[in-house]
DNA sequence: AACATCGGTTCATATAGTGAACCAATAAGG
DNA sequence: CCTTATTGGTTCACTATATGAACCGATGTT
Protein backbone atom coordinates (compact mmCIF):
# COMPACT_ATOMS: atom_id res chain seq x y z
CA UNK A 1 0.00 0.00 0.00
CA UNK A 2 1.32 3.09 -1.25
CA UNK A 3 1.38 6.37 1.24
CA UNK A 4 -0.89 7.81 -1.34
CA UNK A 5 -3.41 5.10 -1.12
CA UNK A 6 -2.65 4.99 3.13
CA UNK A 7 -3.68 8.82 3.38
CA UNK A 8 -6.63 8.98 0.82
CA UNK A 9 -7.84 5.98 3.04
CA UNK A 10 -8.40 7.95 5.90
CA UNK A 11 -10.79 10.14 3.94
CA UNK A 12 -13.24 7.27 4.30
CA UNK A 13 -13.35 7.55 7.70
CA UNK A 14 -15.84 10.28 7.17
CA UNK A 15 -19.27 9.93 6.85
CA UNK A 16 -23.00 11.86 7.07
CA UNK A 17 -22.86 9.73 10.98
CA UNK A 18 -19.29 10.94 11.83
CA UNK A 19 -18.18 14.20 9.59
CA UNK A 20 -16.12 15.25 12.13
CA UNK A 21 -13.22 13.24 13.57
CA UNK A 22 -10.53 14.00 16.34
CA UNK A 23 -6.67 12.71 15.75
CA UNK A 24 -6.26 10.68 18.12
CA UNK A 25 -10.33 8.83 17.19
CA UNK A 26 -9.17 8.53 13.24
CA UNK A 27 -5.95 6.93 14.46
CA UNK A 28 -7.62 4.33 16.27
CA UNK A 29 -10.35 4.44 13.21
CA UNK A 30 -7.36 3.64 10.97
CA UNK A 31 -5.43 1.63 12.86
CA UNK A 32 -2.09 3.42 11.99
CA UNK A 33 0.21 5.45 14.48
CA UNK A 34 -0.56 8.48 15.08
CA UNK A 35 2.25 10.48 14.10
CA UNK A 36 1.72 9.10 10.53
CA UNK A 37 -1.83 9.44 10.99
CA UNK A 38 -1.18 13.27 11.92
CA UNK A 39 1.26 13.88 8.88
CA UNK A 40 -1.42 12.39 6.01
CA UNK A 41 -3.40 15.00 7.67
CA UNK A 42 -1.65 17.51 7.41
CA UNK A 43 -0.65 16.64 3.87
CA UNK A 44 -4.19 16.17 3.02
CA UNK A 45 -5.29 19.86 4.61
CA UNK A 46 -2.93 21.18 2.35
CA UNK A 47 -4.45 20.20 -0.28
CA UNK A 48 -7.85 21.46 0.87
CA UNK A 49 -9.13 18.04 1.49
CA UNK A 50 -9.13 17.71 4.44
CA UNK A 51 -10.02 20.89 7.05
CA UNK A 52 -10.15 21.17 10.65
CA UNK A 53 -12.75 22.95 12.74
CA UNK A 54 -10.94 25.84 14.41
CA UNK A 55 -12.88 25.51 17.83
CA UNK A 56 -12.94 21.77 18.10
CA UNK A 57 -9.51 20.57 16.41
CA UNK A 58 -11.83 18.03 15.04
CA UNK A 59 -11.02 17.22 11.34
CA UNK A 60 -13.82 17.31 8.54
CA UNK A 61 -13.83 16.66 4.82
CA UNK A 62 -12.23 19.76 2.77
CA UNK A 63 -13.84 22.41 -0.02
CA UNK A 64 -11.38 20.61 -2.79
CA UNK A 65 -13.94 17.83 -3.25
CA UNK A 66 -16.73 20.01 -4.39
CA UNK A 67 -14.05 21.07 -7.44
CA UNK A 68 -13.66 18.05 -8.20
CA UNK A 69 -16.80 16.50 -8.09
CA UNK A 70 -18.28 19.39 -10.15
CA UNK A 71 -15.54 18.81 -12.97
CA UNK A 72 -16.70 15.19 -12.60
CA UNK A 73 -20.51 15.20 -12.84
CA UNK A 74 -20.53 18.04 -15.45
CA UNK A 75 -17.66 15.96 -17.41
CA UNK A 76 -19.07 12.19 -16.78
CA UNK A 77 -22.39 12.32 -15.76
CA UNK A 78 -23.78 9.65 -13.95
CA UNK A 79 -25.09 10.77 -10.70
CA UNK A 80 -27.84 13.10 -12.51
CA UNK A 81 -28.71 10.37 -15.05
CA UNK A 82 -29.28 7.86 -11.90
CA UNK A 83 -31.27 10.23 -8.99
CA UNK A 84 -34.74 9.81 -10.91
CA UNK A 85 -35.01 6.09 -11.75
CA UNK A 86 -33.52 5.48 -8.38
CA UNK A 87 -36.05 7.69 -6.75
CA UNK A 88 -38.79 6.03 -8.89
CA UNK A 89 -37.56 2.62 -7.58
CA UNK A 90 -37.69 3.29 -4.05
CA UNK A 91 -40.97 4.60 -4.17
CA UNK A 92 -42.40 1.94 -5.99
CA UNK A 93 -40.61 -0.92 -3.79
CA UNK A 94 -40.92 0.78 -0.35
CA UNK A 95 -37.28 0.19 -0.02
CA UNK A 96 -34.03 2.16 -0.16
CA UNK A 97 -32.80 1.87 -3.58
CA UNK A 98 -28.79 2.82 -4.48
CA UNK A 99 -26.57 2.80 -7.20
CA UNK A 100 -23.10 2.30 -7.75
CA UNK A 101 -20.47 2.54 -9.91
CA UNK A 102 -17.47 -0.09 -11.21
CA UNK A 103 -14.02 1.68 -11.13
CA UNK A 104 -10.96 -0.81 -11.51
CA UNK A 105 -11.89 -3.59 -9.20
CA UNK A 106 -14.22 -1.44 -6.74
CA UNK A 107 -17.67 -0.66 -6.86
CA UNK A 108 -18.40 2.24 -5.47
CA UNK A 109 -21.65 3.97 -4.18
CA UNK A 110 -23.12 6.54 -5.94
CA UNK A 111 -26.10 7.39 -4.95
CA UNK A 112 -28.73 5.98 -2.84
CA UNK A 113 -32.34 6.84 -1.62
CA UNK A 114 -34.28 5.87 1.09
CA UNK A 115 -38.42 5.48 0.96
CA UNK A 116 -40.86 7.22 2.64
CA UNK A 117 -43.01 3.53 3.35
CA UNK A 118 -41.23 2.24 6.25
CA UNK A 119 -39.86 3.13 9.13
CA UNK A 120 -37.25 0.42 9.29
CA UNK A 121 -35.14 0.85 6.07
CA UNK A 122 -31.59 -0.03 5.16
CA UNK A 123 -29.07 2.49 5.17
CA UNK A 124 -26.70 2.71 2.52
CA UNK A 125 -23.61 4.29 4.03
CA UNK A 126 -20.28 2.38 2.65
CA UNK A 127 -18.45 4.31 0.07
CA UNK A 128 -16.72 0.64 -1.39
CA UNK A 129 -19.37 -2.37 -1.72
CA UNK A 130 -17.67 -5.46 -1.42
CA UNK A 131 -17.78 -7.46 -4.04
CA UNK A 132 -19.02 -11.07 -2.49
CA UNK A 133 -21.32 -9.77 -0.13
CA UNK A 134 -23.71 -7.23 -1.61
CA UNK A 135 -26.21 -8.07 -4.59
CA UNK A 136 -24.60 -5.18 -6.30
CA UNK A 137 -21.16 -7.15 -6.18
CA UNK A 138 -22.47 -10.62 -7.32
CA UNK A 139 -24.24 -8.81 -10.31
CA UNK A 140 -21.55 -7.01 -11.09
CA UNK A 141 -19.30 -10.27 -10.69
CA UNK A 142 -21.34 -12.18 -12.82
CA UNK A 143 -21.70 -9.82 -15.59
CA UNK A 144 -18.72 -7.54 -15.52
CA UNK A 145 -14.80 -8.04 -16.86
CA UNK A 146 -13.69 -11.67 -16.02
CA UNK A 147 -10.51 -10.75 -14.22
CA UNK A 148 -12.75 -9.16 -11.19
CA UNK A 149 -13.60 -12.82 -9.99
CA UNK A 150 -10.11 -13.18 -8.44
CA UNK A 151 -9.79 -9.74 -7.14
CA UNK A 152 -13.08 -10.61 -5.13
CA UNK A 153 -11.77 -14.05 -3.93
CA UNK A 154 -8.84 -12.47 -2.64
CA UNK A 155 -10.60 -10.86 0.07
CA UNK A 156 -13.87 -12.60 1.39
CA UNK A 157 -14.24 -10.53 4.57
CA UNK A 158 -17.11 -12.10 6.81
CA UNK A 159 -19.51 -9.51 8.00
CA UNK A 160 -22.50 -12.54 9.06
CA UNK A 161 -22.92 -15.94 9.37
CA UNK A 162 -24.81 -16.04 5.83
CA UNK A 163 -21.39 -14.05 4.04
CA UNK A 164 -19.55 -16.31 1.31
CA UNK A 165 -16.44 -17.04 2.37
CA UNK A 166 -15.33 -19.65 0.23
CA UNK A 167 -14.83 -19.17 -3.53
CA UNK A 168 -17.16 -22.31 -4.44
CA UNK A 169 -20.13 -20.46 -2.71
CA UNK A 170 -19.35 -17.55 -3.97
CA UNK A 171 -19.45 -19.28 -7.86
CA UNK A 172 -22.51 -20.45 -6.96
CA UNK A 173 -24.63 -17.00 -5.95
CA UNK A 174 -22.47 -15.85 -9.31
CA UNK A 175 -23.67 -18.44 -11.33
CA UNK A 176 -27.19 -17.79 -10.09
CA UNK A 177 -27.19 -15.04 -11.41
CA UNK A 178 -25.62 -15.21 -15.00
CA UNK A 179 -29.00 -17.65 -14.99
CA UNK A 180 -31.40 -15.19 -13.62
CA UNK A 181 -30.11 -11.45 -14.96
CA UNK A 182 -30.16 -10.45 -11.21
CA UNK A 183 -27.55 -10.35 -8.07
CA UNK A 184 -29.02 -11.54 -5.08
CA UNK A 185 -27.56 -11.63 -1.34
CA UNK A 186 -29.45 -12.74 1.27
CA UNK A 187 -28.34 -11.88 4.28
CA UNK A 188 -24.41 -11.47 3.59
CA UNK A 189 -23.64 -8.08 4.48
CA UNK A 190 -25.96 -7.27 7.51
CA UNK A 191 -28.23 -9.68 9.39
CA UNK A 192 -31.92 -9.45 8.37
CA UNK A 193 -31.05 -7.26 5.00
CA UNK A 194 -31.59 -8.56 1.66
CA UNK A 195 -30.28 -6.92 -1.68
CA UNK A 196 -31.50 -7.18 -4.99
CA UNK A 197 -29.23 -5.79 -7.97
CA UNK A 198 -29.41 -5.48 -11.78
CA UNK A 199 -26.54 -4.47 -13.55
CA UNK A 200 -26.42 -1.25 -15.75
CA UNK A 201 -24.25 -0.64 -18.86
CA UNK A 202 -22.33 2.36 -20.02
CA UNK A 203 -21.89 3.89 -23.74
CA UNK A 204 -18.94 1.29 -24.08
CA UNK A 205 -21.49 -1.65 -23.97
CA UNK A 206 -19.24 -2.77 -20.88
CA UNK A 207 -21.01 -3.30 -17.41
CA UNK A 208 -20.73 0.16 -15.69
CA UNK A 209 -22.28 -0.54 -12.22
CA UNK A 210 -25.33 -1.49 -10.68
CA UNK A 211 -28.85 -0.43 -8.98
CA UNK A 212 -29.97 -2.61 -6.00
CA UNK A 213 -32.34 -2.43 -4.05
CA UNK A 214 -31.75 -3.16 0.00
CA UNK A 215 -34.91 -4.57 1.84
CA UNK A 216 -35.49 -5.28 5.51
CA UNK A 217 -35.59 -9.89 5.66
CA UNK A 218 -39.20 -9.76 7.22
CA UNK A 219 -41.08 -8.21 4.88
CA UNK A 220 -39.63 -9.84 1.91
CA UNK A 221 -42.08 -12.17 -0.03
CA UNK A 222 -42.74 -13.48 -3.51
CA UNK A 223 -44.73 -10.46 -4.26
CA UNK A 224 -42.33 -7.85 -2.61
CA UNK A 225 -39.55 -9.82 -5.07
CA UNK A 226 -41.73 -10.44 -7.94
CA UNK A 227 -42.04 -6.06 -7.81
CA UNK A 228 -38.72 -5.26 -7.41
CA UNK A 229 -37.36 -7.43 -9.98
CA UNK A 230 -39.63 -5.50 -12.42
CA UNK A 231 -38.86 -2.01 -11.17
CA UNK A 232 -34.92 -2.93 -10.80
CA UNK A 233 -35.66 -3.66 -14.67
CA UNK A 234 -37.09 -0.20 -15.42
CA UNK A 235 -34.57 1.47 -13.21
CA UNK A 236 -31.46 -0.41 -14.59
CA UNK A 237 -32.86 0.41 -18.47
CA UNK A 238 -33.14 4.17 -17.89
CA UNK A 239 -29.88 4.51 -15.76
CA UNK A 240 -28.02 2.68 -18.83
CA UNK A 241 -30.05 5.15 -21.22
CA UNK A 242 -28.92 7.88 -19.49
CA UNK A 243 -25.00 7.00 -19.22
CA UNK A 244 -25.26 6.45 -23.02
CA UNK A 245 -25.26 2.58 -23.05
CA UNK A 246 -27.94 0.10 -23.68
CA UNK A 247 -29.29 -2.97 -21.47
CA UNK A 248 -27.85 -6.46 -23.91
CA UNK A 249 -30.47 -8.54 -25.07
CA UNK A 250 -29.19 -11.61 -23.96
CA UNK A 251 -30.11 -9.51 -20.43
CA UNK A 252 -33.31 -8.67 -21.44
CA UNK A 253 -33.77 -12.28 -22.12
CA UNK A 254 -32.66 -13.94 -18.90
CA UNK A 255 -34.72 -11.07 -17.09
CA UNK A 256 -37.94 -12.24 -19.44
CA UNK A 257 -37.40 -15.83 -18.33
CA UNK A 258 -37.05 -15.22 -14.85
CA UNK A 259 -40.10 -13.17 -14.41
CA UNK A 260 -41.70 -15.79 -16.65
CA UNK A 261 -40.88 -18.32 -13.68
CA UNK A 262 -43.02 -15.74 -11.59
CA UNK A 263 -46.05 -16.19 -13.25
CA UNK A 264 -46.30 -19.75 -13.58
CA UNK A 265 -45.82 -20.21 -9.87
CA UNK A 266 -49.08 -17.88 -10.26
CA UNK A 267 -51.05 -20.32 -12.77
CA UNK A 268 -49.64 -23.21 -10.98
CA UNK A 269 -52.41 -23.76 -8.30
CA UNK B 1 5.91 18.44 -0.71
CA UNK B 2 5.03 14.90 0.28
CA UNK B 3 4.17 12.59 -1.94
CA UNK B 4 0.54 12.80 -1.02
CA UNK B 5 0.85 15.84 -2.00
CA UNK B 6 2.25 15.52 -5.11
CA UNK B 7 -0.22 12.63 -6.47
CA UNK B 8 -3.18 15.02 -5.04
CA UNK B 9 -1.65 17.71 -7.09
CA UNK B 10 -1.89 15.67 -10.23
CA UNK B 11 -5.94 16.08 -10.24
CA UNK B 12 -5.86 20.11 -10.40
CA UNK B 13 -5.06 19.67 -13.66
CA UNK B 14 -8.10 18.04 -14.88
CA UNK B 15 -11.12 20.70 -15.62
CA UNK B 16 -14.28 21.02 -17.43
CA UNK B 17 -12.03 22.19 -20.66
CA UNK B 18 -9.69 19.33 -20.48
CA UNK B 19 -11.61 16.32 -18.37
CA UNK B 20 -9.07 13.53 -19.55
CA UNK B 21 -5.45 13.48 -19.78
CA UNK B 22 -2.93 10.81 -20.88
CA UNK B 23 -0.14 9.82 -19.35
CA UNK B 24 2.28 12.03 -21.38
CA UNK B 25 0.45 14.89 -21.35
CA UNK B 26 -0.15 15.19 -17.50
CA UNK B 27 3.44 14.33 -16.78
CA UNK B 28 4.18 17.15 -19.11
CA UNK B 29 1.58 19.35 -17.62
CA UNK B 30 2.98 18.56 -13.93
CA UNK B 31 6.40 18.75 -14.61
CA UNK B 32 7.17 15.37 -13.18
CA UNK B 33 8.93 11.86 -13.93
CA UNK B 34 7.14 9.91 -16.25
CA UNK B 35 7.28 6.77 -14.18
CA UNK B 36 6.27 8.92 -10.76
CA UNK B 37 3.35 10.08 -12.31
CA UNK B 38 2.13 6.40 -13.26
CA UNK B 39 2.56 5.60 -10.31
CA UNK B 40 0.61 8.26 -8.54
CA UNK B 41 -2.30 7.46 -10.98
CA UNK B 42 -2.37 4.13 -9.86
CA UNK B 43 -2.47 4.70 -6.40
CA UNK B 44 -5.27 7.14 -7.12
CA UNK B 45 -6.77 5.03 -8.72
CA UNK B 46 -6.89 2.08 -6.48
CA UNK B 47 -8.47 4.22 -4.44
CA UNK B 48 -11.00 6.13 -7.18
CA UNK B 49 -9.83 8.99 -7.33
CA UNK B 50 -9.09 8.73 -11.07
CA UNK B 51 -10.31 6.08 -13.37
CA UNK B 52 -8.92 5.11 -16.93
CA UNK B 53 -11.31 5.86 -20.21
CA UNK B 54 -10.45 1.87 -21.05
CA UNK B 55 -10.62 2.79 -24.88
CA UNK B 56 -8.57 6.08 -24.68
CA UNK B 57 -6.44 4.65 -22.07
CA UNK B 58 -6.76 8.64 -21.09
CA UNK B 59 -7.40 9.18 -17.37
CA UNK B 60 -10.40 10.93 -15.84
CA UNK B 61 -11.81 12.06 -12.55
CA UNK B 62 -12.68 8.80 -10.52
CA UNK B 63 -16.53 8.29 -8.49
CA UNK B 64 -14.70 8.82 -5.32
CA UNK B 65 -14.86 12.27 -5.02
CA UNK B 66 -18.64 12.36 -5.73
CA UNK B 67 -19.22 10.66 -2.39
CA UNK B 68 -16.60 13.24 -0.53
CA UNK B 69 -18.67 16.08 -1.71
CA UNK B 70 -21.77 14.45 -0.90
CA UNK B 71 -20.59 13.94 2.55
CA UNK B 72 -18.94 17.38 2.57
CA UNK B 73 -21.96 19.33 1.48
CA UNK B 74 -24.47 17.62 3.56
CA UNK B 75 -22.43 18.06 6.30
CA UNK B 76 -21.46 21.72 5.95
CA UNK B 77 -23.64 22.86 3.42
CA UNK B 78 -21.91 25.77 1.83
CA UNK B 79 -22.75 25.02 -1.81
CA UNK B 80 -26.37 25.06 -2.24
CA UNK B 81 -26.47 28.23 0.79
CA UNK B 82 -24.23 30.38 -2.06
CA UNK B 83 -25.58 29.22 -5.32
CA UNK B 84 -29.01 31.26 -5.53
CA UNK B 85 -27.88 34.47 -4.14
CA UNK B 86 -24.39 34.28 -6.33
CA UNK B 87 -26.78 33.46 -9.62
CA UNK B 88 -28.98 36.48 -8.24
CA UNK B 89 -25.44 38.75 -8.23
CA UNK B 90 -24.84 37.40 -11.56
CA UNK B 91 -28.25 38.16 -13.56
CA UNK B 92 -28.26 41.55 -11.70
CA UNK B 93 -24.98 42.75 -12.90
CA UNK B 94 -24.64 40.78 -16.17
CA UNK B 95 -21.41 39.47 -15.06
CA UNK B 96 -19.35 36.37 -14.54
CA UNK B 97 -20.20 35.79 -10.15
CA UNK B 98 -18.35 33.22 -7.88
CA UNK B 99 -17.64 32.42 -4.61
CA UNK B 100 -14.88 30.69 -2.86
CA UNK B 101 -14.09 29.38 0.51
CA UNK B 102 -10.66 29.76 2.73
CA UNK B 103 -9.23 26.71 3.96
CA UNK B 104 -5.79 26.93 5.64
CA UNK B 105 -4.27 29.28 3.89
CA UNK B 106 -5.66 28.41 0.46
CA UNK B 107 -8.93 30.21 -1.59
CA UNK B 108 -10.97 27.12 -2.84
CA UNK B 109 -13.15 28.30 -5.66
CA UNK B 110 -17.12 27.02 -4.08
CA UNK B 111 -19.14 27.79 -7.58
CA UNK B 112 -19.16 30.14 -10.33
CA UNK B 113 -22.28 31.64 -11.78
CA UNK B 114 -22.15 33.17 -15.62
CA UNK B 115 -24.56 35.90 -16.97
CA UNK B 116 -26.15 35.35 -20.31
CA UNK B 117 -25.89 39.31 -20.88
CA UNK B 118 -22.84 39.69 -22.62
CA UNK B 119 -21.42 36.89 -25.16
CA UNK B 120 -17.64 37.94 -23.94
CA UNK B 121 -17.49 37.13 -20.37
CA UNK B 122 -15.16 36.13 -17.42
CA UNK B 123 -14.81 32.35 -16.77
CA UNK B 124 -13.21 31.11 -13.48
CA UNK B 125 -11.95 27.92 -14.20
CA UNK B 126 -9.12 27.69 -11.30
CA UNK B 127 -9.71 25.35 -8.15
CA UNK B 128 -7.45 27.87 -6.48
CA UNK B 129 -7.63 31.26 -6.15
CA UNK B 130 -4.09 33.35 -5.89
CA UNK B 131 -4.16 35.45 -2.69
CA UNK B 132 -2.10 38.44 -4.11
CA UNK B 133 -3.99 38.39 -7.81
CA UNK B 134 -7.38 38.15 -7.29
CA UNK B 135 -10.28 40.77 -5.59
CA UNK B 136 -11.31 37.21 -3.43
CA UNK B 137 -7.64 37.20 -2.28
CA UNK B 138 -7.27 40.72 -1.35
CA UNK B 139 -10.37 40.63 0.39
CA UNK B 140 -9.55 37.51 2.45
CA UNK B 141 -6.11 39.29 3.03
CA UNK B 142 -7.75 42.28 4.38
CA UNK B 143 -10.40 40.38 6.55
CA UNK B 144 -8.95 36.85 7.47
CA UNK B 145 -6.64 35.84 9.57
CA UNK B 146 -3.60 38.01 9.89
CA UNK B 147 -0.74 35.45 9.05
CA UNK B 148 -2.02 34.63 5.71
CA UNK B 149 -0.36 37.72 4.40
CA UNK B 150 3.05 36.04 4.95
CA UNK B 151 1.72 33.38 2.89
CA UNK B 152 0.65 35.35 0.39
CA UNK B 153 4.27 37.12 0.52
CA UNK B 154 5.97 33.96 0.13
CA UNK B 155 4.32 33.53 -3.81
CA UNK B 156 3.29 36.35 -5.46
CA UNK B 157 3.32 34.98 -9.24
CA UNK B 158 3.55 37.73 -11.84
CA UNK B 159 0.01 36.84 -13.86
CA UNK B 160 0.06 39.86 -15.97
CA UNK B 161 1.74 43.66 -15.93
CA UNK B 162 -0.61 44.92 -13.75
CA UNK B 163 0.18 41.76 -10.97
CA UNK B 164 1.24 43.15 -7.85
CA UNK B 165 4.23 41.28 -7.22
CA UNK B 166 6.26 43.03 -4.17
CA UNK B 167 4.54 43.29 -0.67
CA UNK B 168 4.55 47.12 -0.51
CA UNK B 169 1.78 47.09 -3.86
CA UNK B 170 0.05 44.18 -1.62
CA UNK B 171 -0.31 45.78 1.27
CA UNK B 172 -1.87 48.96 -0.55
CA UNK B 173 -4.28 47.14 -2.24
CA UNK B 174 -5.24 45.12 1.00
CA UNK B 175 -4.94 48.78 2.86
CA UNK B 176 -7.58 50.15 0.39
CA UNK B 177 -9.56 47.08 0.84
CA UNK B 178 -10.07 47.66 4.54
CA UNK B 179 -10.90 50.89 4.08
CA UNK B 180 -13.55 50.26 1.62
CA UNK B 181 -14.68 47.14 2.84
CA UNK B 182 -14.70 45.33 -0.78
CA UNK B 183 -11.35 43.64 -2.52
CA UNK B 184 -10.66 45.08 -5.86
CA UNK B 185 -7.80 43.50 -8.50
CA UNK B 186 -7.49 45.74 -12.11
CA UNK B 187 -5.72 43.18 -14.28
CA UNK B 188 -3.90 41.21 -11.83
CA UNK B 189 -5.13 37.84 -12.87
CA UNK B 190 -5.57 38.03 -16.45
CA UNK B 191 -5.12 41.38 -19.05
CA UNK B 192 -9.19 43.06 -19.34
CA UNK B 193 -10.69 41.42 -16.49
CA UNK B 194 -12.00 43.64 -13.50
CA UNK B 195 -12.46 41.66 -10.19
CA UNK B 196 -14.40 42.94 -7.06
CA UNK B 197 -15.41 41.12 -4.17
CA UNK B 198 -16.80 41.11 -0.73
CA UNK B 199 -15.83 38.76 2.54
CA UNK B 200 -18.02 36.23 3.67
CA UNK B 201 -18.30 34.71 7.50
CA UNK B 202 -19.69 31.58 8.92
CA UNK B 203 -20.94 30.92 12.87
CA UNK B 204 -17.51 30.95 13.74
CA UNK B 205 -17.85 35.02 13.02
CA UNK B 206 -14.35 34.37 11.08
CA UNK B 207 -14.05 35.14 7.55
CA UNK B 208 -14.90 32.09 5.89
CA UNK B 209 -14.62 33.04 2.00
CA UNK B 210 -15.64 35.76 -0.25
CA UNK B 211 -18.39 36.45 -3.16
CA UNK B 212 -16.53 38.13 -6.12
CA UNK B 213 -17.81 39.24 -9.93
CA UNK B 214 -15.39 39.56 -12.71
CA UNK B 215 -16.05 41.83 -15.28
CA UNK B 216 -14.48 42.83 -18.70
CA UNK B 217 -12.13 45.82 -18.63
CA UNK B 218 -13.83 47.30 -21.45
CA UNK B 219 -17.67 47.48 -19.43
CA UNK B 220 -16.57 48.71 -16.36
CA UNK B 221 -17.84 52.55 -15.41
CA UNK B 222 -18.69 54.30 -12.41
CA UNK B 223 -22.42 52.76 -12.20
CA UNK B 224 -21.42 49.52 -13.38
CA UNK B 225 -19.24 49.47 -10.80
CA UNK B 226 -21.48 51.35 -7.74
CA UNK B 227 -24.41 48.68 -8.90
CA UNK B 228 -21.83 45.87 -8.60
CA UNK B 229 -20.72 46.57 -5.09
CA UNK B 230 -24.58 47.30 -4.30
CA UNK B 231 -25.22 43.81 -5.29
CA UNK B 232 -22.32 42.05 -3.38
CA UNK B 233 -23.93 43.83 -0.48
CA UNK B 234 -26.77 42.02 -0.74
CA UNK B 235 -25.42 38.21 -1.95
CA UNK B 236 -22.41 38.73 0.84
CA UNK B 237 -25.46 39.18 3.48
CA UNK B 238 -27.49 36.32 2.01
CA UNK B 239 -24.44 33.68 1.85
CA UNK B 240 -23.02 34.92 4.94
CA UNK B 241 -26.78 34.28 6.90
CA UNK B 242 -27.01 30.69 5.09
CA UNK B 243 -23.86 30.32 6.19
CA UNK B 244 -24.91 30.44 10.01
CA UNK B 245 -22.95 33.66 10.05
CA UNK B 246 -23.34 37.47 10.38
CA UNK B 247 -21.78 40.50 8.72
CA UNK B 248 -19.82 42.25 11.54
CA UNK B 249 -21.15 46.15 12.11
CA UNK B 250 -17.69 47.49 11.27
CA UNK B 251 -18.04 45.71 7.45
CA UNK B 252 -21.35 47.05 7.40
CA UNK B 253 -20.42 50.76 8.36
CA UNK B 254 -17.44 50.07 5.77
CA UNK B 255 -20.00 49.44 2.66
CA UNK B 256 -22.42 52.06 4.08
CA UNK B 257 -19.24 54.96 3.68
CA UNK B 258 -18.20 53.46 0.43
CA UNK B 259 -21.41 53.38 -1.23
CA UNK B 260 -21.99 57.41 -0.02
CA UNK B 261 -18.84 58.54 -1.90
CA UNK B 262 -20.57 57.40 -4.91
CA UNK B 263 -23.52 59.31 -4.45
CA UNK B 264 -21.55 62.17 -3.41
CA UNK B 265 -20.23 61.95 -6.55
CA UNK B 266 -23.54 62.28 -8.37
CA UNK B 267 -24.34 65.56 -6.47
CA UNK B 268 -21.22 67.16 -7.27
CA UNK B 269 -21.60 68.25 -10.82
C1' DA C 1 11.92 1.65 -43.48
C1' DA C 2 12.97 5.23 -40.25
C1' DC C 3 11.32 8.09 -36.72
C1' DA C 4 8.31 9.83 -33.13
C1' DT C 5 4.79 9.23 -30.37
C1' DC C 6 2.15 6.68 -26.94
C1' DG C 7 1.32 3.81 -22.26
C1' DG C 8 3.77 1.10 -19.30
C1' DT C 9 8.01 -1.35 -16.83
C1' DT C 10 12.66 -2.14 -14.65
C1' DC C 11 16.17 -1.58 -11.07
C1' DA C 12 20.06 0.71 -8.68
C1' DT C 13 20.03 4.83 -5.92
C1' DA C 14 18.84 7.88 -2.18
C1' DT C 15 15.16 10.41 -0.48
C1' DA C 16 11.14 10.29 2.11
C1' DG C 17 8.02 7.95 5.47
C1' DT C 18 7.76 5.58 9.92
C1' DG C 19 6.60 4.96 14.92
C1' DA C 20 8.17 4.61 19.91
C1' DA C 21 8.85 7.90 22.99
C1' DC C 22 8.11 12.49 24.44
C1' DC C 23 5.71 17.27 25.18
C1' DA C 24 2.23 20.53 26.81
C1' DA C 25 -2.58 21.24 27.67
C1' DT C 26 -7.03 20.02 29.26
C1' DA C 27 -10.29 17.46 32.02
C1' DA C 28 -12.03 14.22 35.13
C1' DG C 29 -11.50 11.74 39.85
C1' DG C 30 -10.38 11.07 44.54
C1' DC D 1 -4.58 19.84 45.36
C1' DC D 2 -2.41 16.12 43.34
C1' DT D 3 -2.99 12.02 40.28
C1' DT D 4 -4.25 9.96 36.20
C1' DA D 5 -5.96 9.69 31.53
C1' DT D 6 -7.25 12.01 27.88
C1' DT D 7 -6.29 15.20 23.98
C1' DG D 8 -3.40 17.34 19.73
C1' DG D 9 1.12 17.71 18.30
C1' DT D 10 6.57 16.93 17.89
C1' DT D 11 11.25 14.57 17.76
C1' DC D 12 14.75 11.63 15.72
C1' DA D 13 17.12 7.21 14.73
C1' DC D 14 15.89 3.61 11.50
C1' DT D 15 14.52 1.74 7.22
C1' DA D 16 11.09 1.18 3.90
C1' DT D 17 9.57 3.55 -0.05
C1' DA D 18 9.69 6.79 -3.88
C1' DT D 19 12.46 8.15 -7.68
C1' DG D 20 13.92 8.61 -12.67
C1' DA D 21 17.11 7.29 -16.57
C1' DA D 22 16.80 3.85 -19.60
C1' DC D 23 14.12 0.44 -21.73
C1' DC D 24 10.05 -2.11 -24.03
C1' DG D 25 6.40 -3.05 -27.32
C1' DA D 26 2.58 -0.95 -29.82
C1' DT D 27 0.67 2.45 -32.73
C1' DG D 28 0.97 6.16 -35.95
C1' DT D 29 3.52 9.49 -39.38
C1' DT D 30 6.53 10.82 -42.87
Amino acid sequence: MSVVAKALALLEHFSIQTPELGLSRLTRLAKRDKATTYRHLVALQELGFIEQNPETKAYRIGPAVLHLAEVREKTVPRRDGALAPLQRLADATGETAHASILSGPTLHTLVSCEAQAHSIRAVIDLQKLPLHATASGICTLAFGPADLLEAAKADMARFTAHTATDPAALAEVVGTAQGSGFGRSERGLEDDIYGFAAPLFDQTGQLAGAVAVASVASRVTEDLTRLIYQELIIASREITHSWGGSVPAAIEALWADTLATFKQKDLAP
